[in-house]
Formats: C-alpha cells, sequence, structure tokens
DNA sequence: CGTTGGTTTGACATGGATCAATTTGAGTGG
DNA sequence: CCACTCAAATTGATCCATGTCAAACCAACG
C-alpha cells in the first residue's frame, strides 16, 4: 500500500512534518505502509538493517533476550515515534508490535537521500533522537529506584503523560498498554511483584483500576515518590 | 583560550571532524576550551541550556540525584563525546567530570548556526546521537541483569571495551575509571555489594586486581554471562 | 605520624524472587 | 445463553540475594 500522507494521523508530529508538500509526496512514494498485529515482529536484532519506520499507530516496544531467556524491554515508542537504524548496519534489539499498529517504511537507502537533500528532515531525526535518548535515560532512572512500588507509581505516571493529548499534564483516566509481565519487564521486576504493588497502590488510595485494562490517577502527587 | 584543533586529540573522531579545514576553523573561533578538575560541574540540571560540550580528554558523567539524595549515574562520556541540549531550553541532568578533564565548548546559537550551514555537522551529531541512545539502552540492559555479579562483570567488560584503542576488542588490563561508589551508582546497587562481587571475581580467577585502580581481565569470556 | 577518603569484610534484616494454587476475564463453540 | 478453555492476574508461603549498619583496613598526603 502506498503513503496517504493528507489522513496520516501523525502527520504534523512525525518527523517527515517538517518536509514541504512536495517533498513529503516524493518521500512518500518510496515509502510504504504496513499493518502489523500485537506482538508481530516488525525488525529482528541482528537482522540488516534495510529500513526504518515511523509509528502512525499503535504501540512498539524495543527489546531484548538476555542469557537466561528474560525479555527486557529497553523502549516503548509512540505515535509519531521513529525506530531503525540509520547508520549502523545491523539491528541492534528487537522491535514489536505491543497492539495492532500501523507504521510507514523507509528503505535506508531512500532515507539516506532524503536526508541529503533536506537537511530539515536530518534536524527533525536530531530532535527526535535527543528525546529517544532522553526517554532512554528516564527510563534508566526509572528502573534504578530501590523499591517497587516507586518503579511501578513511575511507570504509570509515564503511561499517563503518554496517554495525554496534553503533553505537560498526565491523563487522569487511561488504559495501560502493557500486560504485567510486559510492565514487568522494562522495570526488571517480576510480574507478581508488579501485580502486588498496584493492589498496594490502590489499597493506598493512589490509584483506581477501572474495568480490565482502566486506571484511574486519583492522587498523583503520591506516585511521584510515593514509598507507598 | 581559543581553540587549537591541530593538536585536538580527537580531531579525527568528535562530530567536528567532518568538517572542511576552513569551516572548523570558523566554527573554532565561537568556541573556547575548558578544562574541568574532578568533581566539578560542566552544566547542572535546570540550567538554562546556552551551550554544548565535545569531550577531548579525561572522563565525564551525567548524573541525576532522585528523591532521597542517591546519585545515579545514567550515562558515561568517553573523549569525542558530546554533552548538552541541542533542543531542550533546560539542562535535564548534570554533567560532571570523572577525572580532570578537557572539553570544548560551543554556544548554542553558534552550533545552530554551523548546523544549518553545514548539513554534514548535523549528520555527524546525529550519527553520535543514535550512538549514544544505542549505549543508554546497553547500560538499561547491564543494570537490569539478575545477579549483582553479573551486572559487575559487564561493566567490567564495558569499561575494558571504553579503555581499548581496538573497537571490537576489550583491553586486556586497564585503570578503572571508577570508585566503587561510581560502579555502584552506574549499576543500581550499593558500595558493598559490587566490591563482595569484585572479590567474588577475582575469587573465581575471571580477574585479577593489579595496583591500586588496575584490573586484569584472565577470562573476558566469563564475563560476558557469569553466574560468579 | 595522624587524618582522610576509599575499600573491604562481617553480621543481620528485609524486599522481592520463586514456587504453587486460585481467581478473573475474554473468547469460542455448542 | 451457558459451558469450556486458555491466558493473564492475583494471592499466599517460603527463601535468598542484596541492602543496611558497623567496624576494620589501606594508601595517599600533609
Amino acid at each position: 500500500m502506498s503513503l496517504a500522507c493528507a489522513a496520516c494521523p501523525v502527520r504534523d508530529s512525525a518527523a517527515c512534518s517538517v518536509l514541504e508538500e512536495e517533498e513529503r509526496e516524493a518521500l512518500a512514494r518510496t515509502g510504504r505502509t504496513r499493518e502489523i498485529k500485537r506482538g508481530e515482529l516488525l525488525f529482528a536484532a541482528g537482522d540488516e538493517s534495510t529500513a526504518c519506520a515511523t509509528l502512525v499507530s499503535g504501540a512498539l516496544k524495543v527489546s531484548s533476550v538476555d542469557q537466561d531467556g528474560v525479555e527486557r524491554i529497553l523502549a516503548l515508542i509512540h505515535p509519531a515515534g521513529f525506530v531503525g537504524e540509520l547508520f549502523a548496519p545491523f539491528a541492534e534489539h528487537d522491535v514489536i508490535a505491543l497492539s495492532d499498529s500501523r507504521v510507514c517504511l523507509f528503505g535506508r537507502a531512500d532515507l539516506d537521500r532524503a536526508i541529503e537533500t533536506h537537511p530539515a528532515l536530518g534536524r527533525a531525526l536530531l530532535r527526535r533522537s535527543q528525546e529517544d535518548l532522553h526517554e532512554s535515560r528516564r527510563l534508566l532512572e526509572l528502573a534504578g529506584r530501590k523499591n517497587a512500588g516507586d518503579r511501578v507509581g513511575g511507570l504509570l505516571l509515564a503511561l499517563a503523560h503518554a496517554a495525554s493529548d496534553s503533553p505537560c499534564h498526565p491523563a487522569a483516566r487511561f488504559d495501560l498498554p502493557l500486560t504485567r509481565g510486559e510492565m514487568a519487564s522494562v522495570l526488571g521486576l517480576t510480574i507478581e511483584t508488579v501485580s502486588r504493588s498496584l493492589t498496594a497502590l490502590v489499597g493506598s488510595g493512589a490509584i483506581r483500576k477501572t474495568g480490565g485494562r482502566g486506571i484511574e490517577l486519583l492522587d498523583p502527587a503520591r506516585l511521584e515518590a510515593s514509598s507507598a
């Protein structure tokens, strides 16, 4: 399927938004969209890196599997996010869909050419890369907290921010995009500990569970630095 | 002090190495070098971000202090590395010298202008930013390992790689650039646990301590995935 | 020497991992 | 609409690795 930028939900926030209309059209002709089902692999660690992608809708995870077969989630990708190796010859990590997703795929060569001819695109990708770096460091802080409860609280807050339309306020109510196992894998905990921490947070009145995946933040301040 | 690129030890590896001679001279005129003593602060979290820096010699850490006053090291910067916010208005984290260091400082405005006029510089910074991102994710994997011994082993290996001139082989013998406390802060452990893990690694014959800061890798393979 | 900062070692307590069993919820087919 | 199935989530009981507290050690340096 070829690209339909006009109707793209991230046309104003993805890296390609810095391009002029005709430049975008040119790039669009070289790319294509792809649907990915939950759990499906977009890129595999070690694969030759021949393509990059912008996430249009859904959510992705960047993960690796450590020596004893336990998955470790290294990054969460939200719509308008960019994944893929721009320089390294091989993919470093797996990229997998957390939920049914849609991406825009670009060949490395085409993308290189586009960056070459449109410096603004390069700058946009640089900006995004720096944001990814900050995000990664935030995750490092999060996963390094001492109490399991603090980690889970921090993750909830981060997910609430990601789910919010407003960039600076967390959503008061949102659906968890992650299973307990995935939350555990992000935080370096076990499923059981995540579950227990959540029930503790409910018990302390900081959050409430609404329906299956729903979470309501009752006391966001408490989550910031809770010894709950 | 103004810049003396001709004698710069990282003139072929830092981001500015992609510039032509005269372009580099122009950028150099806007920048200046600065000496930083061990423990000194280069940038402080929350400061208005008015400058960026390339590390010429020494080593830096990017760190933050969590709610209970414990420092968390989020990244290690080696010579030719780049630090500073290119886009965010405020610095996110502290940047501190791990050892006596020398940096090249560039004003944000000057750097923006240089990127604007020399797209190759933007691409070089993009490449570096992606490498930093990989580095950060590697750290995330490292700090997420389950056994303290594995984490310490992995860190030793990473430091050995950084200390090596060859890009793909770890140095067989090198000096630790970090105190026990700093290693603990990178790995999310305590000083005592790091110390105990090291003596365990010595006991198992994987490494040897030579002199004060010296480490000799006897069995690098063991460090990769050691249950030591 | 004595002081100081970093390191090592020991004893003990505890938070989270592990193992195991039960409950919940979302399909799926009758 | 109900019964069945399967994956995910919760809860409980136990154990161990690492945190915590405390003391001794060591090398550098005045």
